[in-house]
RNA sequence: GUGGCUGUAGCUCAGUUGGUUAGAGCGCCAGAUUGUGGAUCUGGAGGUCGCGGGUUCAAGCCCCGUCAGCCACCCCA
């Protein structure tokens, strides 16, 4: 008698997570929580469904086509969202009366988009997202920039690259050049210039924008421009000279690049690079990129910008803001490729062993004991050899293992077994939490993640 | 959404011009070791060869479809 079984299975771009990855990710979002909360950020939700029309048109004709889309059991059209931002618009026109102003949030949560997939691109992916709205200041903008560097830090990297433009720039350009109508399709060609090269691009822009040769040699030109911020802005200043647009964000660059190295922000982690422009529309000014120097490929971690008309399809009040996204998905697939998940599939370090089952009251005990002193602790549930729950205590990357039987009851002692280093103590159990403490603080930094 | 590559045990892979009972290493389980993990040895379990259809006397291998993964576009976290 075969009943048919149904086939486990996940939907293309979504998946499951096992232990060792979900600790890493849980990891991610604590160092992510602790750093924006450190800036002042607070928490909110909102609801994975939304009404469509709240969502669509936001983020330009490609998320559209990406939103999962239904109709749901009353008839009305909804739809999942496809990143943080647009929600949070529409939370701040429906409950501005009830924040104050600046408000700064952050929010980590699942987004999705019915898009191809790729390594480091899923369907359902954690954004963890940060804003600041209702200010204009530059200096939203800088600390925008500074939670993004103490960020990926955080998280444990060294090697990386934060990239800054300002889109009152490029627009600034495109007005003196006459493209300003066209800026959407320019722009996109332009982002791409480290992907398809001068040519690749000029080719675009004269197909997608119809910009003429000469348009097009300015454009490219001006996105050539290297060296240090200032020099660069030094260039720029000359070029974009009377064009108050392009005046105002070389102002905002400057100053940002200025406080930035003046709160220490290292040199080398960031850079001016004119040709960036981000997809989304919404952006009107300062614009965000990071990448890892060593998995460039697998596109900016960590990006965003300053939109200044953001909440104004639901609201007549004006709502400036400033943030960015940890893509935190993208970054575990390359810090997995970089081996910096470890293979610990337990969050508590020590196990207790189920020496003897008629000394079971006693394991179950001290469990709760070392637990009450803040050391997570898990009791083996069955009487099985030693030798076997250590190896089990080993693959799961317990540090320490709690042993106790007939001799050690007599006497009133445990075995504290450090599984890493291989050697064992006899305490009593009135050392024990503490003994376990001092082991713990002698383990090596665990990786980032 | 478009094009290309791939899919054999939990993992990494082998499998001859299509030929009969599909293999290896690692891992897993059991034992050697009934109070001590990572080593060694012995034994064992585990596969409708991603799934469905077709060609053929015969398909893991050839053809079509489908699902999934990777790469390039597109876009983006």
């Amino acid at each position: 008698m075969n009943r048919p079984l149904i086939i486990p299975r996940t939907l293309k771009g979504f998946r499951d997570h096992l232990p060792a990855p979900a600790m890493a990710r849980e990891a991610l979002l604590e160092t992510a929580r602790r750093v924006y909360r450190s800036y002042g950020f607070s928490p909110i939700d909102t609801p994975a469904l939304e009404y469509t029309e709240v969502l669509l048109g936001k983020g330009g004709d490609e998320s559209d086509k990406q939103l999962f889309r239904f109709t749901d059991q009353g008839g009305r059209d909804v739809a999942l969202r496809f990143d943080l931002t647009v929600p949070f618009a529409r939370f701040a026109a429906q409950h501005i009366n009830d924040l104050a102003v600046p408000f700064k949030r952050y929010h980590l949560a699942p987004v999705w988009r019915g898009e191809n997939t790729h390594r480091g691109r899923y369907r359902e992916f954690i954004q963890c997202d940060f804003d600041t709205i209702g200010t204009d200041s530059n200096a939203a903008d800088i600390e925008t920039l500074l939670v993004i560097h103490d960020l990926v830090s955080a998280i444990g990297f060294e090697r990386f690259r934060i990239q800054v433009n300002n889109r009152l720039v490029l627009n600034g350009l495109l007005e003196i050049l006459g493209l300003i109508d066209r800026s959407s399709a320019v722009l996109r060609a332009l982002d791409k210039l480290h992907k398809i090269g001068a040519e690749g691009v000029a080719a675009e822009l004269a197909e997608r924008a119809g910009a003429s040769p000469e348009q097009s040699d300015r454009v490219l030109e001006f996105a050539r421009l290297t060296g240090s911020p200032e020099s660069v802005l030094t260039t720029l200043e000359g070029w974009l000279k009377g064009n108050a647009t392009g005046e105002l964000g070389i102002a905002r660059l400057r100053e940002l690049f200025t406080v930035a190295q003046h709160a220490g922000i290292p040199a080398e982690r960031l850079a001016l690079d004119v040709s960036i422009a981000r997809g989304l529309d919404y952006y009107t000014g300062t614009i965000y990129e990071t990448f890892l120097l060593d998995d460039p490929k697998i596109g900016s971690i960590c990006s965003g910008g300053r939109y200044d008309n953001l909440a104004e399809l639901f609201t007549s009040q004006k709502l400036p803001g400033v943030g960015a996204s940890l893509g935190l998905d993208r970054l575990l697939a390359a810090m997995e490729s970089f081996g910096m998940i470890s293979a610990s599939a337990t969050p508590a370090p020590v196990l207790v062993v189920h020496f003897d089952s008629q000394h079971m009251p006693e394991y179950i005990r001290i469990g709760r004991t070392l637990r009450a002193a803040g050391i997570a602790t898990e009791v083996f549930p069955d009487a099985k050899g030693v030798g076997k729950q250590l190896k089990y205590a080993d693959r799961k990357g317990f540090a320490l293992a709690l042993i106790a039987g007939e001799t050690e009851f007599a006497q009133g002692v445990w075995q504290l077994k450090d599984l890493r280093a291989g050697t064992q103590t006899t305490l009593p159990e009135a050392d024990l939490a503490q003994a376990i403490h001092a082991a713990l603080q002698q383990a090596p930094a665990k990786p980032a993640g």
